[in-house]
DNA sequence: TTGTATGCGTTATCAA
DNA sequence: TTGATAACGCATACAA
């Protein structure tokens, strides 16, 4: 592939006018940028990235290390993480941790070795990536996650309030026995709606004893956990379910067991998805702004590439019910 | 952040040591590679990728180009890609094209100036992205749509087939009148399951006008096309849909006029999604290979990176029909 | 087995 | 305004 003394050669003046044409700096006579940008443009020549990475001592790539890109929660953040590094000319790596501690590490340490100019993060456990990073400069934000040791930009949802608020909601439409299907332990998004939970429980004066189950945040997991919740001896009469995927598993058992959401069985799942208005009756959900939080986040970060120094932020954005049939008694 | 240099002057070695060291030559007395290592360690020692990408001109990352993240059928193929892209220890960037052609080209040329290994290409429309790539050196696989020019490695799914197989189904459950919805002009799956369908219509000996709309692949869009097919004078009897965020608008449009699926409106849709069985009555989905596409499209794509220049190949998955509910008239 | 020296392709500094 | 040159951090050819 073409270099720049190619072309420099091509168009009869040195590599540093060539760069300068180029870069569009306006201290180059329009004459000879001329016959620069026609020399590039009939070689074909296209800059080397990693030389001028090297060289600036910087890159325009930001990594994103989320859970699971099947998941449509976090596919909509990283649109919004997308839509705006691509407009401000930044391009994303996409990485999933599949919850690993592990593999986010491996990924941190790619991000670090890349010289990415930021890392998106949504923590895995109680792992020190973010520390990691910062210890080498490269600016974090922490999203949908906080970071274990805080400290960082942080981009939230208030996802205790809501499961709280989601329970207090099954509660005032009479359901008695609340349960709870959640993610594993130590994800912060799982013990928080947990804890939401019970706060809900505690508010409303109920007390099921324990009818919580953890899964892995996955449909298939969530299909035993599901069934395991309903045969207990003194079963819900509703469940707040943790995310969209095991709400699918949770349907489909009160299906297999010919109970209906609703009437027999109050249901409330966090986020929302196009067809949970098709089933019968429509799916109640908590809904959370994923692709906002994709583009603050976002924003965040390039403001810290861009040498923002004041003091780090946490902003928490709402989820809010959406309350449908599958909660309303009777 | 530390470099070779400091390594090299702490652990009292070259820094041609500390890189042989590093990279695990065999060539390095035991105990010096120890000290070097102690040392690495101590400094917190990353290597400067860009700096080994461009000495060793060669980069350890695939971009992935595809039309958007949000549908799940290219997020389980970016499931694949990643998958077997980190096994190989590369990184995957992923691009939308929102199925633009000029934000394929910029993505392209990004591609080409950071010197990826490889590139992912779902093709826009009838542009040249491939071609210059190659041009540059670039190896390029399609995957899911057939490259406007072909030649290169191409990973597709016969869905031609099986839109026609999917039209076949609909008739022989006794539907009369046949419609199908589909997507963009140009984008070669929404034209191939067109296609598929005529075939399909044509085999049963059925002709019902065109009964056919476009939209472009995404359920805001699909609702006004699946009004408009719904409002024909002679509206279908069953609808043929080219994926599945366009299903959800045809289920919610039927769901408005107060129609069944299955009993007055047959539907059968592309695409396999959990919830498909959570409706009544379920979704006729034709099921289509999407993690083996990535998968094996990454894989292809390492090869050539890995210097196969044998010839390129199109390697064609099946699709296969799941006939649920959805479509068994009366 | 180790060290010295060079070059990868750019950008930026400095002189002209 | 332009050009010669150094430097970014690393891997390797070659010499020792």
């Amino acid at each position: 592939m073409a270099t720049i003394s190619e072309v420099a050669e091509r168009a009869g003046v040195s590599t540093a006018t060539v760069s300068r044409a180029l870069n569009g700096k306006d201290s180059v006579d329009p004459a000879l940028a001329g016959r620069v940008l026609a020399a590039a443009d009939e070689l074909g020549y296209r800059p080397n990235g990693p030389a001028r990475n090297l060289r600036k001592q910087e890159t325009a790539v930001l990594a994103l290390i989320i859970s699971d890109v099947e998941n449509p929660f976090f596919t909509a953040i990283s649109r919004g993480v997308e839509d705006v590094a691509h407009d401000a000319g930044y391009s994303v790596v996409l990485c999933n941790s599949d919850d690993d501690p592990d593999k986010e590490r491996e990924y941190v340490e790619v991000a670090l070795q890349e010289r990415v100019a930021g890392v998106l993060l949504s923590p895995a456990g109680r792992g020190d990536s973010a520390e990691k990073l910062r210890a080498h400069d490269t600016p974090v934000v922490a999203i949908d996650r906080p970071l274990p040791r805080s400290g960082g930009d942080t981009v939230l949802v208030d996802t205790r309030l809501a499961a709280r608020e989601a329970t207090l909601h099954l509660a005032e439409q009479g359901y008695r026995r609340l349960g709870c299907l959640t993610g594993p332990e130590g994800v912060p998004t799982a013990d928080d709606r947990l804890a939401g939970y019970r706060d809900g429980l505690r508010a409303a004066g109920l007390d099921s004893g324990e009818l919580v189950r953890r899964s892995d945040f996955k449909a298939t997991g969530a299909a035993e956990a599901a069934h395991s919740l309903l045969a207990e001896r003194q079963p819900p009469d509703a469940i707040l379910v943790a995310n969209n995927a095991m709400a699918v598993s949770v349907l489909a058992a009160l299906d297999e067991l010919g109970m209906r959401p609703g009437r027999d069985v109050g249901v409330v799942a966090f986020d929302d998805a196009p067809w949970t208005v098709l089933i019968d009756p429509p799916l109640s959900v908590v809904a959370q702004p994923a692709y906002d939080m994709g583009a603050t986040a976002a924003q965040l970060l390039l403001g810290r590439i861009g040498g923002d120094h004041t003091e780090t932020t946490v902003t928490t954005l709402s989820a809010h019910l959406v309350p449908r049939g599958s909660s309303r008694s009777g």
